[in-house]
RNA sequence: UAAGUCUGCAAGAUGAUCGCUGUGGGUUUACCCCCAUGGAGGAAAGUCCGAACACCAGAGAGCAGGAUGCUCCAUAACGUGGAGUCACGGUGACGUGGGGAAAGUGCAACAGAAAGCAAACCGCCGCUUUGCGGUAAGGGUGAAACGGUGCGGUAAGAGCGCACCAGUUCCCUGGGUGACCAGGGAAGCUAUGUAAACCCCAUCCGGUGCAAGACCAAAUAGGGAAGCGAUUGAGGGCUGCUCGUCCGAUGCUUUCGGGUAGGUCGCUGGAGGUAUCUGGCAACAGAUAUCCAAGAUGAAUGAUCAUCACUUUAUUUUGCGAUAAAGUACAGAAUUCGGCUUAUUGCAGACUUAUGCC
RNA sequence: CGGGGCGUAGCGCAGUCUGGCAGCGCACUUGGUUUGGGACCAAGGUGUCGCAGGUUCGAAUCCUGCCGCCCCGA
């Protein structure tokens, strides 16, 4: 049950985690989903996530929208998420009203992306 | 049946699994964990008004600036609401609007003779006829041309006179708390529009906003005070310790205060909701009973599945119905209330108009 | 939670305060010039003035409500 669990501790929750990522600036990208990400942490086995929607994409119910479903995915697929580092996972412009399983799909060819990327 | 007007209601339901978050309890130094229970709206939106609350400023009054503007009532307050009143729009249900133009100033393009204490282009009339005078009936311009119709009157005309009508101001009587309404009389013969132009009158307004404001407070660098210390070395580095050696005076230690990162409070029980009764046409107010119903902070309230409901489409059926698929608006609390405005789905009721039938 | 600015021709901007003709530059079209092109000369086209109501005889301009974009403060 608890490997489900979504806990504050996993999240970018402030501005200068945010530019930290900025700086290191590792980029991928997917249909609906822009990711940046830093180097592997040692310590922690697994990174930590911040998502950023930006006015642009939508209403607030819309962003509201998206994040939760980032969370989900996040939430649901941690187990296959170890290698990926911390992450900013901005949302694109044609991400909205996109149906949760087109969200879903866009999300897992991201992060299997970054996964191939730390292999090199 | 069609088109419309007004008012009200709802905002899919239930269950399971996995999560997020508030509160209470258990356990614990604390975290974790476990149990119970709560978790978006009618507009939460725009931030357009009004307040509460907090801090700052302030003797009182005025000016400037801003807002509001028929009347009465309601309210903590309002630019809001209720009831009325007048005007305008609509066949109608009904809707929209409201101080002052007879204090002063300004503006009214083009056209037109003339756009406001009048004036004479054409026309008409008179005379002493290269012209002068009278005239506002008629012409044409314009959004707007100084009451309308008729009769009298006149050289031609004119409220110049009269009758009726319309309008203005004043007075009286009656009704109404009042805006105003109804009736009667007098004056004068007419007074253009614009105040969402300046302005005048009346009423209201100190400023900033929960990132208000209060508290705790790391690292680093300043500041105040006290103590130690000046080559006779305070203190520190190299080391487990001693010796030794090196650094060393804008120094070291203690303490006080401000205060950044960060955190806690403010933070949800209130001009609160629901029901009944009483007063009031109503808005609303009062009494009694009962209930506690979100509190996040890179910002919770979600995802998946099942069943049912509603709508549409397709297939099948005479039909009822059945099956399948798709869909179920606008939209997310951010200190809290009262309104306004805007976005938007469905349903119900009352009423109006038109047509048809009985 | 507050404050400010902008929206006019394909593009960049005037005109809004003080209401009455919607303009300027570049670009575009046509003609001339040249062997041809550029440059140059001449002529020409152009707009729901962000949207909707209202005030006025008349609104890009005044008033009210919305929409979009940009910026600033705590």
């Amino acid at each position: 049950m608890a490997e489900y669990k979504f806990e504050k501790s996993r999240r970018l929750l402030k501005r200068h985690d945010f530019l930290k990522l900025a700086d290191i600036g590792n980029v991928s990208h997917s249909k609906y989903f822009l990711g940046i990400y830093g180097k592997k942490n040692k310590n922690s086995d697994l990174g930590r996530i911040g998502i950023t929607v930006s006015k642009k994409v939508g209403n607030s119910v819309e962003r509201n929208r998206i994040k939760r479903l980032v969370r989900e995915y996040w939430r649901l697929n941690k187990h296959s998420l170890q290698s990926i580092p911390d992450i900013n996972i901005i949302a694109k412009k044609s991400a909205s009203s996109q149906d949760s399983k087109e969200i879903f799909k866009s999300l897992f060819i991201l992060f299997k992306k970054i996964g191939e990327s730390k292999n090199d």
